[in-house]
DNA sequence: TCCGTGGCGGCGT
DNA sequence: GACGCCGCCACGG
């Protein structure tokens, strides 16, 4: 637990329960820096691995998943967490509320 | 110290 | 709605 912001988006992360997910600039509007979304985005590419870390339940603002990772999807359905034909999940029903 | 690099998001077209 | 621009800023080399 260091003082750095990934550390700090880390630890908000953590929190999310299974079947639910949280936005990019949902975490950075919790840690007061609500310009900061994509640097919430880079924290996540470098989160530790997803066995020990949840960072597929963190999406974009629209549901959508980032481009180029694809399993997200396949984690998130795993929890049960639905997608609508545009494949983005519905956030109005999945959206973490912290 | 400076600089390139992003898993975004808001706004205009 | 769907694109395309571009401002945002922590980190590591």
């Amino acid at each position: 637990m260091g003082s750095g912001f990934f550390e700090q988006v880390y630890s908000i992360v953590e929190d999310i329960p299974e079947g639910r997910v949280a936005s990019y600039s949902q975490i950075a509007r919790i840690l007061e820096q609500p310009r900061n979304a994509r640097v919430v985005g880079w924290a996540m590419r470098q989160s530790p691995p997803e066995k020990e870390f949840p960072a597929h339940r963190v999406v974009k603002q629209n549901g959508d998943t980032a481009p180029g990772f694809l399993e997200q999807r396949t984690l998130l359905e795993n929890e049960r967490v639905a997608f609508d034909h545009k494949g983005r999940v519905r956030m109005e029903d999945y959206q973490w509320e912290r």
